[in-house]
DNA sequence: ACCTGAACACCGTTCAAGT
DNA sequence: ACCTGAACACCGTTCAAGT
């Protein structure tokens, strides 16, 4: 199990800071790398990316990528921070209402990792990139301008995090086919003998993804945030 | 990326009933194949499950797996389930407090998935197998008993789910060996000039998780459960 | 500086065969 | 019913070499 790292080391040979423009474009390069990972992330998930399969979308050999990336777990490391990017306007963050603000941030978060649906799972196993560390910082920002006591911060942020992570965790994985929904619906209607009250809930059928996750975020933030 | 489904199917050629007492005892059987994979698993992590290694710690050769599980992820399932026994008493659970109940069963969830690091991160990609089905059971009809109305239910134990996987998952992830804790920590320090808000909270250094998953679960059982 | 093919050391699994 | 070895079709990555 890779052990938990704080941020990406660049281990590469050398880089040059600019690119000399007389220089020809070479035919890789990190940027193309990675955002062909992402593509193959997306329509293969995270089993489907395989260092030669990503070599062919790039034309390239597959030896070739290891002149850019010291091995697929940089890939990966990468391609997930590069989901992770802000990229909406700052206006919504810098909102009078912190708790509009909160939402904001971390319904972006989540959108973002949903549009990738391989990189919810991913994160929690990775160094933490410099995007998801930016989104944290003005996450805490906001949580402090919002009343939340200096030693009470790590305390916020961490359970905000932790409610994130398994709520687009757990919906990014239930991607169910129509087949899958009905396969499950027999096999629960089935299973509600032994287990009634989840049988009575409807639980794994009628689940109101977005709904369930500001009600629980709500709460969160009622405890969390002192005075209302 | 593998459909969810809900439960685990049997589809072994032919397994008797109750084993004929007068046949020798195969060398291999379903209980021992899982028992050694959840003792490989803790010992090196979801990657350091190989059939051919646990072939050796059975003593047989890799292929005799297959007469017993239909492939490495059916072992996987296995161990997952096999692990979400519950094993404690039932007296907690027929509490008449139902808060120190949902507690209990929460905790104990929690507990015996970070007993087995591997086992949070692989729970929501997998199939719901009988045992934490019947801790989700137990869950709700607490909860129902609790007050929560039945329309209400289901949101109420995604949520707790929801919440409970993230910090397990998170936690579980985050085994930081003493050079790691060190090399993070300096690194921090480097980052405490880009992220300020984070570098204050200390982040990542100071976290008492136990404390952070009790203190949000009280936060979320305020909101769910209507009147105190 | 940048890219390549051959080759190695694995893996999961199929198959045909043993007892 | 239960177990086995040989073999196949992959993988990630090392290496020595090309331009």
């Amino acid at each position: 199990m890779a052990a938990k790292r704080v941020g990406t080391q660049d281990k590469r040979p050398h880089r040059k800071a600019a690119p000399v423009p007389s220089a020809q474009e070479p035919r890789l390069s990190l940027e193309r790398i990675v955002a062909t990972a992402v593509e193959l992330l997306d329509a293969e998930g995270v089993e489907g990316l395989k260092m030669r399969r990503l070599a062919d979308r790039l034309g390239s050999g597959a030896m070739s990528l290891y002149w850019h990336v010291a091995n697929k777990e940089e890939v990966f490391d990468l391609a997930l921070d590069s989901v992770l990017e802000y990229r909406g306007s700052s206006q919504m963050i810098e909102s009078p209402d912190w708790r509009q603000a909160v939402f904001h941030i971390l319904e972006d978060w989540r959108a973002s990792m949903l549009r990738h649906p391989w990189s919810a799972s991913l994160l929690p196993r990775r160094a933490l990139g410099s995007n998801i560390l930016g989104r944290l910082e003005l996450l805490g920002r906001v949580l402090s301008t919002a009343g939340v006591e200096e030693a009470d911060l790590n305390g916020a942020i961490w359970s905000l995090w932790n409610y994130v992570m398994g709520a687009t965790i757990t919906r990014a994985n239930f991607v169910l086919s129509d087949e899958d929904m009905l396969a499950g619906q027999q096999r629960l209607a089935h299973l509600s003998a032994e287990y009634p009250t989840i049988g009575r809930a409807r639980l794994l059928l009628d689940n109101d993804w977005d709904g369930v996750f500001r009600k629980g975020l709500e709460f969160l933030l009622d405890g969390i945030v002192p005075s209302r």
